[in-house]
DNA sequence: AAATAAAGTTTAGATACTAAACTATAATTT
DNA sequence: AAATTATAGTTTAGTATCTAAACTTTATTT
């Protein structure tokens, strides 16, 4: 049935949303809006929507509508209209957005040691469960197929052509692809 | 702010809960339901309460007590009054819910290799978690300080001093720790 | 130009969650 | 031994969340 690893991980996964409760619940929010935090911090420019959101989630477009008017209201976020494309919204953590995750973030402990081989690991399952769900993407530039080194100051995305600033390759795209389509 | 490797194990635990969610709406069934039939499958018989299960999920009893009633009447589940300390109640699954378990277990994809680094990394994580949140337990019996070696057929927990069965020892305990405490 | 697709919002109904009050039993204290 | 405190669980009331479906607007495709 399960393997050994699925149930620590399934520990860790437990754990840590247990661990999100309780710094949620320090501040008065609810869990979904620190996940909306937490991703929007992480995100890259071409992913801070709610579309990307909903996929990211794997909730309902209509609860993370909502959710995002909660937070509107309450300043934490701002939600402008794109003017290359007028279905799209755009949303924007505010300063007082990022200093509720700050505080939040606190609450939390975050990985003791970066050792590569963990991240390695961790990598392995993302990219088998991505292979699985249809390539449904979420992942840093920095190791996706249309990552192009330009110079030390930005790099290329091949898949929309834009140069984006080095700062960007870490930051989570929701058209992230390990490999090649088949 | 965010180290490379929160943001993947940030990305880990939403596809996680992702496929979770996934998973159950293909069985017509509720994310808590799931996770009370994995937590169930996988702890060890000094477990199997709604108290473990409140704390195990970060949840308040009440919320737990709901989604158990409804679990039994539904024949997923069994309670039963424990003899030794009355106020206790046993939670089993039954055959029911042991099948919708199987179920939705063939919607998740397993961790692909079973690297000892990578489940060394993961525990030396819910280590530090642990710390933090005050020895709050949860984890196999056989990386338990309570956990004594006695025969092939059998061990010995030290806190309760009973003797277990060998294929106990990995499953999950409310007591577990890892480290003497201060 | 028409049809289809995509992004987002709104609504209605179902479900889940928390906090607090409550019952029952066990463990501690006096 | 009696009283107090702690623990396990349930119930209730109110709030928040979630989904599905209908709908609007804008883009893309036919």
């Amino acid at each position: 049935m399960l393997k050994n690893i699925d149930i620590w991980l399934e520990r860790l996964s437990s754990l840590y949303k247990s661990q999100m409760r309780q710094a949620v619940s320090a501040e008065g929010f609810q869990l979904v809006n620190l996940e909306i935090l937490q991703y929007l911090s992480i995100c890259n420019a071409y992913s801070n929507t709610a579309q990307a959101l909903s996929e990211y989630l794997g909730q309902s477009k209509g609860s993370i509508s909502q959710s995002l008017k909660i937070m509107d209201n309450s300043g934490h976020i701002e939600r402008k209209k794109c003017e290359k494309d007028k279905r799209v919204v755009r949303i924007f953590l505010t300063p007082k957005g990022r200093s509720s995750l700050a505080k939040m973030a606190q609450h939390m402990v975050t990985m003791p040691t970066e050792e590569p081989v963990i991240l390695a690991g961790i990598q392995s399952l993302l990219k088998a469960w991505q292979q699985q769900n249809n390539h449904q993407g979420f992942g840093q530039c920095v190791s996706c197929r249309f990552h192009q080194p330009h110079n030390s100051k930005s790099f290329k995305c091949g898949l929309t052509g834009e140069f984006l600033p080095t700062q960007e390759k870490l930051k989570l795209c929701r058209e992230h692809d390990f490999e090649p389509p088949q």
